[in-house]
DNA sequence: GATCCGTGGAG
DNA sequence: TCTCCAAGGAT
């Protein structure tokens, strides 16, 4: 592994680059730590074109912390709908209700009570800590990985900690010569813009310093450990309805698609799933009829969920209208609604 | 430290 | 179609 031989030419370059290229980002217009910490969030494993709209209109319905922490959970899920990763939402309106309870709703600046909050961590307090604040904390993320990995022609996996640990200690001698909020996002900013994957050396302000480049060993870095196979699943799926109302319920407030709201579904096999169902919503059932198969694909599970049509008799308490339907749902049972427009079922039976 | 936790896009 | 990945954190 090499070093950086001129920490203060390295930061300079880099932030030169950066105030030259950066892109024009609705995060970027602000300070406000609030801002910050909800971009930052949002961006947890997440791509920025996808999280862009989510940002605009979160923004727009809770602009500040006060708004958040006196918003209801399901409310910040719809917000949330669609972007993954659940808990997320839930850890923000966690913090913005810690924040004005404990700190009487200004976002706190100590680097140790940010990552104090809900749904912060390491990375996550150090960017915020840098970028709102402009404190010289170094915030590693994947992006400051993978570049400096080939700067440094780094062999340790990127993923782990200690590693990660490591780039952080050796940036805490480079961010000190420049701005740190520049610094920071400087660094991930050429990650996502020129070293990516297949990176754009021609133009990287860093080229002349970079090892990798000097030794044509760009694609050997950076190291990363392969992912394990994502376990299956078969669901059955009911689509219970009455005339044009469904039933839906809310499943549970941890593990996977906590608190989000669904079509009842069952691991079991078709006899015992609708057995299931039958007794757990007291349903008298007119008819039953297929949906088909939908499959949906996790970042670490696979669904395939058989989908059946329930006709009820009468209805049941709870029965919903799907139009305009106030709380979040996932993709996959999205993914079922699709199917019941595309049979015609009402309210789409025109 | 290993595992769990979503989704959409690139190649 | 399939694999990998994209500004990680909690348990």
């Amino acid at each position: 592994m090499k070093s950086i031989d001129k920490p203060k030419q390295f930061a300079h370059d880099l932030c030169e680059w950066y105030r030259e290229n950066k892109r024009d980002l609705p995060f970027r217009k602000s300070r406000d730590p609030y801002r910050i910490f909800l971009s930052e969030l949002m961006l947890q494993q997440t791509q920025i074109s996808t999280m862009l709209p989510y940002y605009e209109r979160f923004i727009g319905r809770f602009p500040d912390v006060k708004s958040l922490a006196d918003a209801s959970l399901d409310e910040v899920l719809k917000y949330w709908e669609g972007l993954g990763y659940y808990s997320r939402a839930r850890y923000i309106h966690e913090s913005a209700q810690m924040i004005v309870r404990e700190f009487d709703g200004q976002f706190p600046r100590e680097l140790k009570t940010i990552e104090s909050l809900k749904g912060v961590g390491r990375y996550t307090a150090r960017a915020i800590h840098s970028i709102a604040y402009d404190e010289p904390s170094v915030a590693v993320d994947g992006n400051v990985m993978r570049v400096m990995s080939r700067v440094l022609l780094f062999d340790g996996e990127i993923k782990q900690t200690k590693n990660m640990r490591h780039i952080e200690s050796i940036l805490d001698n480079v961010i000190v010569h420049e701005r740190p909020s520049d610094f920071t996002q400087a660094l991930m900013e050429l990650g996502a813009l020129v070293c990516k994957k297949r990176p754009d050396c021609e133009v990287c302000p860093l080229k002349d310093k970079c090892f990798a480049y000097k030794l044509d060993k760009q694609d050997a870095y950076p190291v990363v450990s392969k992912a394990k196979p994502k376990t299956e699943h078969h669901y059955h799926v009911f689509v219970v309805r009455h005339q044009n109302r469904y039933l839906l319920r809310r499943r549970p407030s941890h593990g996977l698609l906590a608190n989000m709201h669904e079509f009842p579904q069952y691991e079991s096999s078709y006899e015992t799933a609708l057995e299931t169902l039958q007794n757990e919503f007291s349903l008298s059932i007119a008819a039953v009829h297929s949906l088909g198969t939908q499959k949906h694909v996790f970042s670490h599970k696979v669904w395939t969920m058989q989908a059946y049509e329930v006709v009820l008799k009468r209805p049941v308490d709870g029965l919903v209208n799907l139009e305009n339907y106030p709380n979040a749902m996932s993709k996959a049972h999205h993914k079922i609604i699709e199917k019941i427009k595309e049979k015609g079922l009402p309210p789409w039976n025109h």
